[in-house]
DNA sequence: CCGTATCCATTACGATACTG
DNA sequence: CAGTATCGTAATGGATACGG
């Protein structure tokens, strides 16, 4: 019996298929979306204007996207005006768990992040400079 | 006492911060530097050669930002030819869980996304099917 | 060795107008 | 209502050459 010890498999080779995947959830939008559509079904319409900032095109292509993906199902009600909703599959509710603890460490690390941001704008950032900073951390380290 | 029962701010909205602190790790190539810099620190070129497909412009650009950001530190050796090396800061270390779960996801459900994009390739998408095909759901929900 | 600078091609995206 | 089509612009990213 051969145990291959590959809980990942080489996510580092390009062409790795889990790195394509990976690279379907990781965008702009399609964390939003998980996170509109775990309140429920909803129509074009309503995510358009839940999900401030996103425009009729990237929402139609983020949402095509995931149908494709197999992560929301799409559903055409043939009335006129027509009306369209969008639900996550269950592929797509497993997706959930993962997408909040994104987004809870975004939220959770506002201010660090911004402390960083500010620090290192701050900092000088020309060659020398970083290395004399390098050198000098490298002597607090010491002591 | 004022207990703000929000957990998650409104995360979309448009100029949230939580959404632009997302935004800043859900590209293409974070997760993986994050992945390959928890094996520990690593120099510029070792990384270059462990992240296949990446260029030298994106690796250095994504490093920036992580620096400033705070999820990465940054030494410089003052010798010739340079040394740099990258190490994950505390805050970066944080993010390597919920990236794990990222990476994770995607290798997890290779074949159930996989299989999705072929059944949706095969399938017509024309206005017309669609609304037939959300039909035939409909009435196979019914029986 | 670790970048930056420049050029260039490709893509992404928003705005708008149009259709079933 | 829920898109698609078209356009123009902006951003992205690779390749290459050069610099400290």
């Amino acid at each position: 019996m051969v145990t291959k010890q590959q809980s990942v498999p080489d996510i580092f080779q390009e062409n790795c298929l889990s790195r394509q995947v990976l690279q379907l959830i990781a965008d702009q939008w399609t964390p939003l979306v998980i996170a509109a559509l775990n309140d429920g079904t909803m129509r074009f319409g309503q995510l358009l204007k839940r999900i401030g900032g996103i425009s009729r095109k990237m929402l139609t292509q983020t949402l095509r996207a995931m149908e494709r993906n197999g992560l929301v199902r799409r559903v055409v009600y043939p009335v006129v005006p027509p009306v369209v909703e969008y639900t996550l599959t269950p592929l797509g509710q497993t997706l959930v768990e993962p997408m909040k603890a994104l987004r809870d460490w975004a939220y959770g690390h506002l201010q660090e992040v911004a402390q960083a941001r500010t620090a290192y704008d701050q900092r000088d950032h020309t060659p020398l400079q970083d290395a004399v900073a390098s050198l000098v951390q490298q002597r607090e380290k010491s002591l």
